[in-house]
DNA sequence: CATATCTCAGTAGGACTGAGATTG
DNA sequence: CCAATCTCAGTCGTACTGAGATAT
């Protein structure tokens, strides 16, 4: 869509910016995960794995803000191709213990720098500063407690 | 979800903070639409008519950012209900000529009335300078050459 | 005949729900 | 028996595609 066409009355409500600019983001960070064969939210799962450890499914899905039943199907195709291992937890043999591999956090390394690279073409015209701004004020309107470091 | 829970992976990420403030603002606009028996899309196309006058629906799929497809179906709800009209252009019967009505425009000013309120809250804890600065700075990303009135 | 517009049915991808199976 | 966990099938709202009907 082109933004320009928009009447005012969109144009000048923060949550249709939002919306639009929320669109944006997801494609060029769609587009980086497609070309890995990888989707969003199995980057969401390798991250969330890689920084809290090995996690029951239904941590993970509160971590990555799946749902329980995407997780089990996200997490079939990371198992099916090496990038996280699926273990029953002995201790309790309901649950399934989800951990990253060492080849998973290899490809998430690879996958972090490719996506700095999109989030940096996504704000594009901001310089520095104002990019540390907006992170700044989305964080607040989140209700985000500290900085993401 | 609760967005302090997420990985510093995804907390860092310009496009996921876009994506949940972009989930924050949708919801609390679907919210006050729906109140009135309305959606969002319905909503965009009453402002592209208040604004832009008569438009053919193709026109109205531009200016709205809605699939030709949407405006079909969104357009039959608006119209059944007196707030657009739908007429025959004379001079191209190809196409119809949306107008939105007196009563749609009365709708529409009780809209944007409960919807600043709306984006008041989803701003929640940001300053008036803050607020103001988000806008600009969204409005740089999207590439909008004028800020919004 | 080629093109433009509207309409409708259907598809695709994502978010979510409900219920069954297994274990505690 | 109740609760937690995982799994699967299916639903829901949204965005989009393809093709037919009508008119230029």
């Amino acid at each position: 869509m082109d933004v320009d066409n928009a009447p005012n009355r969109l144009r000048s409500l923060p949550s249709w910016l939002l919306g639009q600019a929320a669109i944006e983001g997801r494609r060029v960070v769609g587009d980086v995960l497609a070309g890995e064969g990888l989707h969003r939210s199995q980057y969401a799962l390798m991250a969330s794995l890689e920084e809290f450890g090995p996690l029951s499914q239904t941590a993970l899905s509160e971590r990555s803000g799946l749902d329980r039943s995407d997780v089990v199907r996200w997490v079939d195709g990371l198992a099916a191709r090496g990038l996280v291992q699926r273990t029953r937890d002995p201790r309790d043999r309901r649950r399934n213990t989800i951990s990253i591999t060492r080849e998973g956090r290899r490809r998430l390394q690879e996958l972090d720098a490719q996506l700095d690279r999109a989030q940096h073409d996504l704000l594009g015209t901001l310089s520095d500063e104002e990019r540390k701004l907006l992170i700044l004020l989305l964080g607040r309107l989140l209700g985000l407690q500290r900085q993401p470091e």
